[in-house]
DNA sequence: CGAACCACCTGACGGC
DNA sequence: TGCCGTCAGGTGGTTC
């Protein structure tokens, strides 16, 4: 599910709610992806005022006024909403956050992948400088250089090293690969100046447009308000395999590299 | 160092 | 209807 415009969307909306709220209850319902774990957890988190939320790389930030945080990751299907007072426990519900001026949180993760860990504010700058450069917050020349990689490593899997560029995903570097005309699974050193610059130009428009969809709701995403992305009607290649390029009109290939579904257009993208 | 492969876990979907 | 294989937006570990 989420990549970098849906965590950011769902940062975004859950900082409006509950930045300057104070947690008055919390209710762990299926252990065992938090830290510390069970109770432990729960009174890390009781009384402690949340001074706001915000997102790095594909992570969630929770920061506490008391020099702690509570670090998120959803992986492929973890979620955050808002939910009402009467809201009945759904199957996979992990958590319910109660606010001091009565807003409710629920975190679920059908696959209980992602995990919530409270920690120190050490070892929150510690987990945040394993992550490389924000896409969204430097010039297109210091990305480029920073995707300049060692070895021989494709263009995509170069996209989803969280330690040069953080928060791309599956979605977003293959639309970013089809918009400046790069085939995936070129090698990444055969890439001129002007290739990485273009690719970076590209892969920022194609998070920013995202940014401002909510996010793509390829399969079950869902922002805090429970509603759906809006950038799926937008893609060009992720999943749509069979049909026709919106540039060319010839039809999307997709294929099995790193492990993952990558798709392009083999007329387009060089 | 990197590439290939498996693992974590559940659900949806297509084929038989 | 139901059983089985395959696949899914993300990491993290192991092996070669």
């Amino acid at each position: 599910m989420p990549e970098l415009p849906e965590v950011e969307t769902i940062a975004r909306q859950l900082n409006a709610r509950i930045a300057g709220r104070r947690l008055v209850a919390v209710e762990l319902w299926r252990t065992g992806r938090e830290s510390p774990v069970g109770t432990k957890f729960v009174q890390a988190l009781l009384g402690r005022r949340i001074e706001r939320v915000f997102r790095r790389a594909k992570l969630l930030v929770f920061s506490f006024d008391d020099s702690r945080a509570m670090v998120g990751h959803l992986k492929m299907t973890g979620r955050f909403a808002f939910v009402p007072p009467d809201y009945v426990q759904g199957k996979h519900d992990r958590a319910l956050f109660v606010f001091d001026d009565g807003c409710r949180v629920v975190w679920a993760d059908v696959r209980q992948f992602g995990y919530l860990h409270v920690i120190s504010s050490d070892e929150v700058a510690r987990t945040l400088s394993t992550y490389g450069l924000e896409p969204l917050e430097h010039p297109v020349e210091m990305l480029a250089e920073a995707l300049r990689l060692p070895g021989t490593r494709t263009i995509k899997a170069a996209l989803l090293h969280q330690g040069a560029l953080a928060g791309v995903g599956n979605i977003y570097a293959d639309e970013a690969c089809h918009r400046a005309g790069i085939r995936p699974t070129r090698r990444l050193r055969t890439l001129t100046r002007n290739d990485r610059l273009r690719l970076i130009t590209h892969l920022k428009d194609v998070l920013n447009e995202s940014i401002v969809q909510k996010g793509t709701s390829a399969n079950d995403y869902v922002d805090a308000d429970g509603a759906r992305g809006g950038f799926l009607s937008l893609l060009r290649v992720y999943g749509r395999e069979g049909e026709p390029c919106r540039s060319c009109g010839h039809v999307i290939k997709k294929i099995a590299h790193v492990q993952r579904g990558t798709h392009y257009c083999p007329t387009c993208q060089k």
